[in-house]
DNA sequence: AGAATCACG
DNA sequence: ACGTACGTGATTCTG
């Protein structure tokens, strides 16, 4: 039976993919670079190859790291031949364990690399008349190309993994010459990166030109005194012959080592389904879990059998509320649609949709279950509570929401949906479920499997509860959760169903003016390029700029030329296009961000804007604003500022009412640093700006130039940020070293900065983590990278997330009072926006007094600094009124 | 889908 | 010596 097909081997140098992928990641500044980024890297290779090869079997080499042959006989080879770091080789037995749980066969050999291994393999396959692509990033291998063998290179640029086959013909097309001869050409030029020192003196081009002529090492040795090798190059080679020798020796790959794998009778793969999700999902791999169609069903069920029930009938449904009513906490899967509901407690999960009661039963349900009565436990819950008010239905009795905790108990995961969140938390792998899809929740058809996916959802919210609450406790998150992020995600829904009034017909009509300039502008650009181009493409913009009108190119980005507005600026004076370009990107931003944008999500009910608050995105605390994001409204042109005139009071009667934080990012930094002069110059009242440069320059406050307060300024936003003094010098436009020395000037001024800056980094090393004063965390595992890029962004971190996340924080915290104030003073005044370190409110002219007072006074007083907080309230009728 | 750009704090 | 400020979201082009 063996022997009669001719079977596809894939043979793959485990050292080396290995390799690639974990420097490839490195490369990439903003990756970090995990080892076991690597090992995703290996199986996200493994499995593309495997589908696109369709080997019938795969085995995978690896090197075995002590003495290797070839360092029995060359001690400088050994002493600097690179290998694997300690990190990377630390993850090796993980994935030797991932790729036998897969059925792939390993290889590896005391005394042999994995090249030697892959040489011999591929040998043995083509004398038994298989054929074997061997998969590696090492060039050195394609020598091994003849017979059944090919290579498949595989190279990484820019974090990009690229896949060249190469055969006999296109390695001749390629280099000139057969594949076995890239011995001699190593033997001849030699090879720094593995040590093979060559024939010194001779380069690549002579080498090249050697084999070329004589056709291998031992024909240039035979004619060394043809005419065709010039005098200086047969002097080197004759002084160099043993070197060319040995060289020759170092270079061949040695097909002949000694294993015991029998590769005529390769074991067909059997894959270990239970161990493979287990290791998987350990690794955290969830994709390939996926990929490779496995489920969470060859683990131990970690949550408990639920009982499911129906219920169809209004009067058994009031009566199961009334029973929640007495019992324990409910865990609730409700979708946004409230078109279905189902709830856990003890061991049964009830069912029920919408389309089963009379609409007024339904809502009457929905009023008893938020009434605030039962004690409800949901993943997710501002929308639920945001559709409820939309319908009158004030969201009472959520005591927990899963969501919120997963994310203050680890800010920096990329999304918490329910499955996610239950397979980090309890290895569950939850089933789809999509109740606002009117098909599942339809009478018709798979509702008894919805029953049961919805019960597994409400089981995975309660397990989840019982690890994530005792945690936030633990953690010591217990005020920052239930007094400042459960109470805000309730404001939050509020704010986003009231919305902002606008004014579309201002709108369009600020449209049609920018769409008029708009088109002058690309008719003089078409003109003064001398053609037309899409000047919305970078690609051709940079073309037409740089090549075509021959400009300076002052910076590149990885994919071309830079053209950001850096870059225009500075060369604007070059030619009159210059400064349009930059006028019609401006112009462009706004009629199609903003006008246009902001125009398609006017909700055609009321008119209104409705924007989304995220609560569990950002790393740091903030909030962020989508569909639209309304806290990126332009302010700091003129031009751009326009639009907020079309953010409204809804009618004559009512106006808005914003109120800013003065500085509260500075001022959390002088009171967190305990930094006696920064306070000092806030508690006097100063600029605090003017008052830096004043102590800087050791001048009278009234001697500050603009100059020096403007300076002063970006190194007090750059201190935030965590500064260098490369991006000091280019932010105000002096070298290097000058913007060193001045800030080495600033910290002098503020010792008690430097020293908290110092003192945050080593204390986050220590820990692992960087916290706020209200105890929000932020884990920082960059800081232990060996990559300097990440762990300088790790440091950089270190020092801006407790001031970010501490003034992030503060306005949650006057949000709540601001919102409890209003309820209890009976006022009608409603928070509509909040933009980082500004609250904007909503209220009737009859209390706008009040209103600014009250939320000026919460404001200040939402936490007590040693920088005391500053707030000014103002009302408009538009937001554009309120500056 | 990712890169480039630009709007905000 | 390294490569260069923290945190977001929307639009457009491109492979």
């Amino acid at each position: 039976m063996m022997g009669n097909t001719r079977m596809k081997i894939m043979v793959i140098d485990g050292n080396s993919i290995l390799n690639r992928a974990f420097y490839g990641i490195r490369q990439l500044s903003n990756h970090e670079g995990l080892p076991t980024n690597a090992v995703y890297g290996f199986l996200a290779t493994l499995f593309k190859l495997r589908e696109d090869e369709k080997p019938d079997r795969t085995v995978v080499c690896f090197d075995v790291r002590e003495k290797t042959f070839r360092h029995l006989k060359f001690d400088s080879y050994k002493a600097t031949r690179k290998g694997m770091p300690d990190e990377l080789a630390a993850q090796l037995p993980v994935m030797k364990e991932t790729l036998d749980a897969m059925g792939v066969v390993r290889c590896e050999l005391a005394g042999y690399e994995a090249d030697d291994l892959i040489g011999t393999i591929s040998r043995k396959a083509d004398e038994n008349g298989d054929t074997c692509v061997v998969v590696t990033g090492d060039r050195d291998s394609l020598q091994l190309i003849g017979g059944g063998t090919t290579v498949l290179l595989v190279s990484t640029k820019m974090g990009q993994t690229t896949y060249e086959t190469y055969d006999m013909e296109k390695f001749r097309e390629r280099y000139g010459f057969d594949p076995i001869r890239l011995i001699d050409l190593k033997a001849l030029m030699g090879d720094a990166s593995d040590n093979i020192p060559g024939v010194p003196g001779i380069g690549e081009k002579t080498a090249m030109q050697l084999l070329h002529d004589f056709g291998s090492l031992e024909g240039v040795y035979a004619n060394l005194e043809d005419e065709k090798i010039k005098k200086g190059a047969r002097a080197k080679l004759e002084a160099g012959a043993q070197s060319a020798k040995d060289s020759y020796w170092l270079a061949t790959i040695d097909r002949n080592a000694p294993l015991a794998l029998d590769v005529a009778n390769l074991p067909e793969e059997h894959r270990d389904e239970a161990a493979l999700y287990e290791l998987l999902t350990r690794l955290e791999f969830k994709n390939f879990i996926k990929k490779l169609g496995l489920s969470g069903a060859y683990t131990a069920p970690r949550l408990p059998e639920l009982r499911t029930q129906r219920i169809q009938n209004a009067a058994e449904a009031f009566g199961l509320l009334d029973a929640l009513t007495e019992a324990g906490r409910v865990f609730a899967v409700i979708p946004e649609t409230l078109g279905a509901m189902c709830l856990l407690e003890a061991d049964t999960a009830a069912m029920l949709f919408a389309d089963d009661f009379a609409d007024a039963d339904w809502d009457a349900l929905l009023r008893r279950l938020f009434g605030g009565a039962i004690e409800l436990v949901l993943h997710d819950a501002k929308p639920v509570a945001a559709a409820l008010l939309a319908r009158g239905i004030q969201p009472e009795g959520i005591v927990f929401d899963t969501c919120l905790a997963a994310y203050l108990l680890d800010p920096t995961q990329s999304g918490y949906d329910l499955p996610r969140v239950a397979l980090a938390y309890c290895s569950t792998e939850l089933p789809e479920l999509d109740l606002d899809d009117p098909a599942a929740v339809s009478p018709l058809g798979g509702q008894e499997q919805t029953e049961q996916a919805c019960a597994r959802h409400a089981g995975a919210v309660r397990a989840i509860y019982q690890e994530a609450a005792s945690r936030v406790e633990e953690l010591g998150m217990r005020k920052l959760y239930y007094e400042i992020e459960l109470p805000l995600m309730r404001i939050l829904a509020e704010m986003e169903t009231v919305g902002c009034a606008v004014a579309p017909d201002e709108l369009r009509a600020f449209g049609e003016r920018l769409d008029v300039r708009i088109h002058e502008l690309i008719a003089q650009i078409y003109r003064d390029a001398d053609g037309e181009f899409n000047i919305n493409s970078p690609k051709q913009l940079g073309e037409v700029l740089f090549e075509k009108l021959h400009l300076p190119a002052p910076k590149k980005t990885k994919t071309g030329y830079s053209t950001n507005v850096d870059v225009l600026e500075r060369i604007a004076e070059d030619h009159p296009v210059v400064p349009k370009i930059l006028e019609y990107r401006q112009l462009t931003k706004l009629k199609s961000t903003y006008v246009d944008g902001l125009l398609k999500v006017v909700s055609q009910k009321d008119g209104r804007i409705h924007t989304h608050f995220q609560q569990t995105v950002t790393a740091t605390g903030r909030l962020s604003s989508t569909d639209p994001n309304l806290q990126n409204i332009p302010v700091r042109t003129e031009l751009g500022r326009e639009l907020r005139r079309m953010f409204v009071a809804p009618d004559t009667e009512h106006v808005l009412i914003d109120a800013d934080y003065s500085q509260i990012e500075l001022r959390v930094l002088a009171h967190i640093s305990q930094d006696a002069h920064m306070i000092e110059a806030f508690r006097s009242g100063q600029d605090i700006h003017a008052a830096t440069a004043a102590k800087v320059y050791h001048v009278p406050l009234d001697e500050v130039t603009p100059q020096m307060r403007s300076s002063c300024k970006a190194v007090n936003f750059g201190i935030v940020y965590g500064i260098s003094d490369f991006s000091l010098a280019q932010d105000i436009g002096v070298t290097r070293k000058e913007a060193g020395e001045f800030i080495r000037a600033y910290l002098a001024t503020y010792p008690g900065v430097a020293k908290y800056m110092e003192d945050i980094k080593e204390n986050a090393r220590e820990k692992g983590y960087v916290s706020t004063l209200f105890g929000r965390r932020r884990a920082l595992p960059e800081l232990k990278s060996k990559n300097f890029n990440i762990r300088s962004f790790g440091e950089r971190v270190a020092m801006n997330t407790p001031i970010q996340g501490t003034a992030a924080d503060i306005i949650k915290i006057a949000m709540v009072r601001v919102h409890d104030r209003l309820l209890r003073e009976g006022l009608e005044s409603r928070l509509i926006l909040q933009v980082h370190d500004e609250l904007i409110l909503e209220a009737p002219k009859t209390e706008q007094e009040t209103a600014m007072r009250l939320l000026k006074e919460e404001m200040e007083a939402a936490f007590v600094m040693d920088a005391p907080l500053v707030a000014e309230a103002k009302a408009g009728h538009s937001w554009y009124d309120t500056k």
